[in-house]
DNA sequence: CATTTATTTAAACCAATCGGTCGAATCTCC
DNA sequence: GGAGATTCGACCGATTGGTTTAAATAAATG
């Protein structure tokens, strides 16, 4: 994790320093990542960087760290205020804003994909193992509260049916990003409502009857 | 495309070939898939390889063509055929055949995601649009043709529905993949059903009435 | 068998890039 | 002006990139 000094830089410095390197890691992995081309981006020397970080693998682990922090939602939310009736409102204010902090910041989703064949360096694989199975567990533990209220089906495992939400949301984001200005501002307000009343209507108990 | 003598060779050769760069490509991207690792994992001499190729871009239009083959689904399909009733099964058995076929070569989805920001060797981006935007034209012609007979909603654009059915089934892919044995046999084939339920549920019409 | 043609091999190529080091230059503040 | 903090970019050895080449082997042809 990143020297003490760095924290004295200017928020905004940090900030792009950051992100800058989450873009590169997101899109090309951490060994495929080029600190070179990363330091030219950013117009820093060879020098300052290491004058900040260890090297490569700090750098990298403090870029998981901040994202964790961005990523991390509502921290201000009690599970356990949840109930049937609130569950549902609750889910769709929360995937509203995941879904702007997502849309504004593209990497997150690119350095969650990292888990699949994670990185060998060092304590790398750790550090981004650990953090992003919080998010999962979040994520699992919202839905298992769900079902525990009755406003989501208990008969598929909660795990599941976080895939099936976030595989789904994730697909509806790219293809809002896509198609934005294709219609107009009503028409995209009423399409994504829509999506999100499909996304509920995943997760919720199916109709009791119909006929095959 | 590979020179015509790499024809002569065995088909299994081929395949072994092929789909063992699909795996590099799809991981690590054309400029990040490295030629010569390739070749030490295929145990293929520098001097064949450029034999039978011209080069690194004329062995990713290759494989892009051949993962276009076997990506290819039911060729024997006539969209006209397909009514109200059977539409849906028809679907259902088309979803089963892709995840088999996705689940023995997961190398197909890197392959397709390559697709976000593409490679910029000479005839490799074009090569790659042009098959993968084949595949999306039939799923959304699918779509669309369900909307047409009434099986699928048409209040929201066949894209926006393929987008989010392809999102999900991916991830739901990736979830059976990873809990394949946490369930006994029955158990997984009940939690397909529903999954598969879950999906039809998302594109068709919604119920008519609710209390919010 | 001889000779041509197809295929394979291993080494060499060279440019580029990799992450990382270092000593000097510059800045900041007392 | 001196001392510590910070910045700089040339430089390092090592590795890798894709591609070429000359010679060895195998197959085919007459």
């Amino acid at each position: 994790m990143a020297r003490p000094r760095f924290e004295k830089l200017d928020l905004e410095t940090r900030r792009r320093i950051l992100e800058t390197a989450a873009v590169e890691f997101s899109a090309r992995g951490f060994e495929g990542a080029s600190l070179n081309q990363l330091l030219d981006r950013l117009d820093l020397s060879k020098g300052s960087f290491y004058y900040y970080f260890d090297d490569k693998a700090d750098l990298f682990i403090t870029v998981v760290d901040y994202a964790w922090k961005v990523m991390l939602p509502a921290e201000d939310l009690d599970l356990g205020d949840l109930d049937a009736t609130v569950f549902w409102p609750t889910l769709e204010l929360l995937m509203r804003e995941t879904r702007a902090r997502v849309h504004e910041k593209p990497w997150l989703v690119g350095l969650a994909r990292l888990m699949y064949d994670p990185p060998e360096a060092a304590g790398v694989r750790e550090a981004l193992a650990e953090k992003f199975a919080e998010v999962r567990q979040w994520q699992e533990d919202l839905i298992r509260r769900g079902q525990h209220v009755g406003a989501v089906r208990s008969d598929l495992p909660a795990d599941l049916l976080r895939a099936l939400l976030v595989g789904a949301d994730e697909a509806g984001d790219q293809w809002f990003v896509a198609n934005w200005n294709r219609f107009d501002e009503d028409e995209i307000e009423r399409l994504s409502e829509e999506v999100v009343a499909i996304y509920r209507r995943m997760l919720e108990a199916p109709p009791a009857e119909r006929k095959s």
